[in-house]
DNA sequence: TCAGCTTTTGCAAGCGTGTGCAATCGTCAC
DNA sequence: GTGACGATTGCACACGCTTGCAAAAGCTGA
């Protein structure tokens, strides 16, 4: 094999065509005017030659260049990745691409990651994890990145910010547990405490103080399946045990369940009520058959990406609040 | 706030510091001659502007993006997840950054993903789901695009392959089954067979074969939990009961388990032995348990990235074989 | 002070593309 | 035959950056 040039330029295969470079570059521009004829003699050249436009030099040109940062921690989450799965797969289909960066959740990992998305000249970016400060979505939206805040707050003018409502599922889990007769309610959350799991939590304590009913709560480390096996032999070792938990994440279920029968010998749900929340791939398995609230991932996905492109209808709203359906499964008596 | 140009330039950071357009490339470029004096006045006039290198522009000029494109479908799936995240994390620490492109396992999806690679001047893919066919890899070469092949065959030449020694883990599930004295044994896999789970397959019926044990094998699907599920009840139907069942995958272990003691009334490991693969998450929980084989996930992405750095003695490599440990749990007799 | 050396600096060319502008071509009606 | 008009085409500049080259500046020792 002979030595050649890496990779072959829009010249190469205007030489080769017998046209002008633009006549090429007209070629792979949708909309331009060329003729039948050019088109075919160029299309000819550059499948011979493997020619492919080169998108760091067209993304230059138009400064746009088709590039999408998806900002997230944790990927091997459940809940995670099939959000990255389904945001990656519609910017896919909307002609854009996804670029991955991870980050611990720190505020500062996230501000670096931004500046990486800026530094590629991403159309926008989509933060799953942690929380960007003030300076950094300014310096952003000042680079003309768009931003799109997942589950995140409320705060930040001039971006997309995407949440569910979290009170409203919050109630219905208080609801679902009335009906089934619990007395005595508990909740397990993260010590971390991003702005979407607090208002589950805040949401959950106020719609039990509105049917006079006591919460014990418990935080702890992550929303993991390890926190919720430490805060499940925190919970059911306190004096007066409960009798409904809503766990603020399905891997905190996952690990309530599993110690509260292993270890305290209980049944669920005769003795002891549990909902989750997220509806991952595990709630739904045979061994935890966990009632939870889905999160509308492909709806999610999808409005980000219909914001990102534009539309015209979307571009206004900034502030976007989805209902999370809640899934009926057997860990709630009388469903 | 004024209209203003979206970008600012490197132009713009040597006009406010004084200097020419060419300190502040060399600033920004490490190893770079730029005396102290300079590089003070060029950094603070960036930060005053919010200035950042064009890695677009950049990447044209070096030949070189800093991109690596990874080539996934159902990133939802936990083990996928899992390798993407470390793929992910590992590339950021080398200084690269990853493009996760999603596909549907189709060869000729896995054809559209490397031309997008190409289209961005990646400097190389990763390929974790999916074949690409000889020719789309001769193209990627061509085009000096690196490829990376994990768990995919053995064939291409001028790629890194990482594999895993599936043969030997298939033998010492064999080894287990047999220490724990069973009779029938039984294999479950995906009627896809990528070529590790192939192989997988073949190793276990090899070793098998070598001490008298009958195999019984069950093809269904992909390896997910239902198509565990669907398999035991197969499997478990049949007019001798197989005592020793290999499931390809944890996750259709997860699946086989779940309707072997809810719908068989089966105890796990007394009547039936079950063995895994891939040490996901789930296999660990207590509800699981489950004796498998960890995936040396760290290990397959620092190879990868290493082989990418081009570091000396790892590029000679192309063909890697890595060993992957078995983890005891309680889902076999007597560990 | 000056020759000889190293470090720093600016200039300008070039990376591969998109696109405004003017020139060219073909077509058609008169 | 001619003029008008629309579709195509080529030229040349621009995008923001890196880097070779040569000039300038700083430093050393005699």
């Amino acid at each position: 094999m002979t030595i050649q040039k890496a990779f072959v330029s829009a010249q190469d295969v205007a030489a080769r065509a017998g046209v002008s470079r633009s006549a090429v570059s007209r070629t792979f521009t949708p909309g331009k005017s060329v003729s039948a004829e050019t088109r075919a003699k160029v299309l000819a050249a550059a499948d011979a030659l493997g020619y492919h436009v080169n998108h760091l030099a067209r993304g230059l040109m138009r400064n746009e260049s088709g590039i999408v940062c998806l900002i997230v921690s944790d990927l091997g989450t459940p809940y995670r990745s099939n959000l990255v799965n389904a945001l990656t797969q519609q910017l896919q289909d909307a002609g854009k691409i996804a670029m991955l960066i991870n980050t611990d959740r720190s505020d500062e990992s996230v501000g670096l990651a931004l500046r990486q998305a800026i530094r590629y000249r991403a159309d926008a970016s989509i933060v799953v994890s942690g929380m960007p400060d003030k300076s950094i979505v300014k310096l952003c939206l000042r680079n003309g990145l768009r931003l799109v805040l997942i589950n995140r707050d409320d705060e930040h003018d001039g971006t997309l910010r995407i949440n569910l409502d979290d009170a409203k599922a919050a109630e219905n889990a208080v609801t679902a547990f009335a009906r089934a007769g619990c007395k005595h309610l508990a909740l397990i959350n993260s010590t971390a405490g991003t702005p979407s799991l607090m208002a589950r939590e805040a949401g959950f304590i106020a719609a039990a103080a509105a049917r006079d009913l006591p919460v014990m709560v418990e935080h702890h480390g992550h929303t993991s399946y390890a926190s919720g096996r430490l805060m499940a032999q925190r919970l059911l070792t306190r004096p007066t045990r409960p009798d409904g938990v809503f766990c603020v994440t399905d891997l905190l279920a996952c690990g309530f369940m599993d110690t509260a029968r292993r270890e305290f010998h209980l049944d669920i749900p005769k003795d002891l009520c549990v909902i989750g929340f997220d509806d991952i791939e595990q709630a739904s398995w045979i061994s935890y058959n966990i009632t939870t609230f889905a999160q509308p991932i492909d709806g999610i996905a999808a409005n980000a990406v219909a914001w990102l492109r534009g539309d015209a209808e979307q571009t206004e709203r900034t502030s976007l609040r989805l209902h999370a359906d809640m899934v009926w499964r057997g860990s709630v008596r009388g469903g």
